[in-house]
DNA sequence: GTCTATATCCAGATAGAC
DNA sequence: GTCTATCTGGATATAGAC
C-alpha cells in the first residue's frame, strides 16, 4: 500500500479513537512510520487528511453498501420470487450484516468518527443522517412497501415499519461500539428483536 | 448566579457545540466576561471544569428525571388504577417529554456533549449507555411488564417491547439534534410511531 | 520523498500586583 | 477575585539538505 493510503488508514484509526482535535499530525506520522514533515508531501495539512478520509473513502463505503446488497439483495429476490422469507433467514441476514459492520475495520472506524464529529459542521450532520439513518430507512421502507403490496406483511405505514425495524438495530450497534465486550449479549437481543418484528408483522402463509 | 456556576454554564454551552478539545479556556472566560487566568481561582484547570460539569450537574439531571416522572408518572398511575391509557394520552406524554428534552438548554446541551465525547473514556461510554439507553429502557420494561401482567397489552418479552418503543424515539431525538429545523416533521413521525406501537400491542378493552 | 532544524503560533497554566 | 505579564509545552507547518 502506498504511503498516501497508509496515512489515511492510520489517521482514520486514530481520529475514530480520539477525535480530530486530540490527534496530532506527529501521532499520525509515527503510526505510519515516517516523520511529521514528510507527511506534508502527501497532504496539504491535517484538515486535508480529514477531508480526504471522506472523499477518498467514498469508494470503499460504496463497497460496503454493495456488500449490504449481497446480504440483503437476495432476500429482496426471495420476496420478489416467492413472496416470503422465514424468520430464521431474516435473523441470520441481520446478524451477518451487523457482524460485518462491527468487525470491518474501515466501516466500524468510519462510523465512530462520524458519530463523534457529527456536530462539527452541517455537512457532517447531513452525512451522519444520510448514511446511518435515511439510507437504511429508505431501503427497508421500499422493501416493506413491496411486501405489503404482495400481502406478505400487514398493511401499515412503511416508513413507520422501517423505523420500528431499524432503530433498535442501530441502537444496539451503538451499544456494541461503546461496549464491544457485550457483543454476544447484544447480538442475542438483536435476534430477539428481529424475530419479534417478524412475528408481529408477517402474515401467516395461507393454510393448505 | 455566581461566577463559578456561570463558568460551568458557558463551558457546557461551548463544549456541546464544538467538543472539549476545540474549546479554549480563553473562549470560556470570554463568554463568562472575565480573563482566562481568573478562571483558575475557581477551577484547577480545563479538565476540572469538564469533570465539574458532570459532577455538579448530577443534581440538575436528577431534576430532569424527576420531570420525566411528572410526565410519565401519572400514566403509571393511570395504569395502576384503570389498567388503561388512550393513544391520545400516550402520544401527548411522549411529545411533551421530547419537547422538553429538546428545548431545555441544559438537558439538550448535556446530551450533545456526551454524544460527541462518548468514546473518550470508558466512564463516558458507560454514562451514555446508562443515561440515554439503559435507564429509559428499564423504565419502560418495568411499565410494560406490569401492563402485560394486567392484560393491558399483548404478552411479549418486555425488554424487546421497550426496545421497539424507545429506540425509534431516541433515533428521532438524534435527528432533531442534528437538524433542529426539521423538528416539526420529526415530531409528526414520532406521533405516528407511538400510535402504531399502541395499536399493535394494546388489547382492545373488553366489549360491553 | 524523507529527513533535521526551525519558524510560528497558540493553548494551558502560573506569578504576583491590585 | 480579577487583572497584566509571562512561562512553558506542544502543535501545525515550512525551509532546505540529502
Amino acid at each position: 500500500m502506498g504511503t498516501k493510503q497508509r496515512i489515511l488508514r492510520e489517521a482514520l484509526r486514530l481520529f475514530s479513537q480520539k477525535g480530530y482535535d486530540a490527534v496530532s499530525v506527529e501521532q499520525i506520522a509515527d503510526a505510519v512510520g515516517i516523520k511529521a514533515p514528510s507527511l506534508y508531501k502527501h497532504y496539504k495539512g491535517k484538515r486535508d487528511i480529514f477531508d480526504a478520509i471522506f472523499e477518498e473513502t467514498a469508494k470503499r463505503y460504496g463497497e460496503f453498501t454493495d456488500s449490504i446488497s449481497v446480504h440483503m439483495g437476495d432476500s429482496d429476490q426471495d420476496l420478489a420470487v416467492f413472496g416470503a422469507i422465514t424468520a430464521d433467514t431474516l435473523a441470520e441476514k441481520v446478524r451477518s450484516l451487523i457482524a460485518y459492520s462491527l468487525h470491518d475495520e474501515f466501516v466500524s472506524q468510519l462510523r465512530r468518527l462520524v458519530t463523534i464529529e457529527q456536530f462539527r459542521s452541517p455537512e457532517l450532520s447531513a452525512l451522519y443522517s444520510q448514511r446511518y439513518v435515511a439510507q437504511i430507512q429508505q431501503y427497508h421502507e421500499g422493501l416493506f412497501r413491496r411486501m405489503i403490496a404482495a400481502s406478505v406483511i400487514r398493511r401499515e405505514d412503511p416508513e413507520l415499519l422501517a423505523l420500528m425495524y431499524d432503530a433498535p438495530i442501530l441502537l444496539l450497534l451503538g451499544e456494541c461500539d461503546r461496549h464491544p465486550e457485550k457483543e454476544q449479549e447484544i447480538m442475542d437481543t438483536l435476534e430477539g428483536h428481529v424475530r419479534l418484528f417478524y412475528r408481529l408483522f408477517s402474515k401467516q402463509p395461507p393454510e393448505e
